[in-house]
DNA sequence: AAATGAATGTTATAATATAACATAATTAAT
DNA sequence: ATTAATTATGTTATATTATAACATTCATTT
């Protein structure tokens, strides 16, 4: 996402995938919901209910904040977006439905975040839940700090 | 915490702690702060901010949410509470200044949270970070699900 | 065509958190 | 000791984030 050559693109495909994996499941992608999903994957970067909804405002001008939160529950429910609990901000999920346990890099400087996997940190974290007896359901990491780019 | 026999020693030595590492570090461990630390240590879970006011409000009627928000960043940013994304939250730190990278174990179902330390988990994080030349600066990791006691 | 359920519209409010400025208490400098 | 500077607290107001509750519309099924 943060490297795409063309953005445009890259939000198409992810809709129409969104709009694939919405038949599958039998679930509705209606209009509203594609259009947040829009909103949300335009921005390289995390963005917050309430500058969503000001941007929704411009497409319609009736929307509201429960019209935001529905959405939002309903592309989270369905994998399409995260939700960064530590930013209370929302960010486009690069991956839906290939993956189970990721987590995030936020750069502090440049706002930017990527949303990785890894094998190895789902597995320790496995293994750690187990050491604890702990029936795990839901994963928050999130990882703060300085990205590559902002190092240099 | 947890498990502790005797809740009220338990606090008692937090806060004596507590004092000693402010003494050592020339902050101040005002009587505000400290009954602020005490009210989160009464609560053998997480407590919400508002609820603290309200409790608060029992000693001085004339606490605000400033009163709390300041305190909490006190205890915050000295290690001596932690803020649990996921549940707009705070928790005691059972052993400040003895850890870097915890993480915490949710309980649904109970409402209990435990604060674990792992070797494994700081080392594949670092790993992680460092494969993605990611300069990290905290880390968040929550996990929810059932604990042992409410598993059985 | 009517009934049902899901989605959206709408109003209101709850819950979480901070800005801004005033005052008091503590510490440092003169 | 007195003043100045700093830190902590008090106080008012407001910003930000999120949901409850109920009405209406829309899609699907009967
Ligand atoms: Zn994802
Ligand atoms: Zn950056
Ligand atoms: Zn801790
Ligand atoms: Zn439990």
């Amino acid at each position: 996402m943060r490297n795409c050559k063309d953005h445009k693109t890259c939000i198409n495909e992810a809709l129409i995938k969104a709009e694939t994996i919405c038949k599958q499941k039998g679930v509705k992608f209606t209009k509203l919901r594609k259009q947040v999903l829009k909103l949300i994957w335009k921005s390289h970067s995390y963005v917050k209910a309430y500058d969503l909804l000001e941007e929704l405002k411009k497409i319609d001008s009736s929307a509201k904040p429960p019209t935001v939160y529905r959405s939002l529950d309903f592309l989270i429910d369905n994998g399409f977006i995260h939700k960064v609990q530590s930013l209370n901000a929302f960010v486009a999920c690069t991956h839906p439905q290939e993956h189970k346990e990721c987590y995030f890099l936020i750069c502090k400087n440049c706002k930017s975040i990527e949303e990785c996997c890894s094998e190895k940190i789902s597995k320790v974290m496995n293994s750690e839940a187990t050491r604890n007896n702990f029936n795990t359901n839901q994963v928050t990491l999130e990882i703060s700090g300085i990205c590559q780019e902002c190092i240099n």
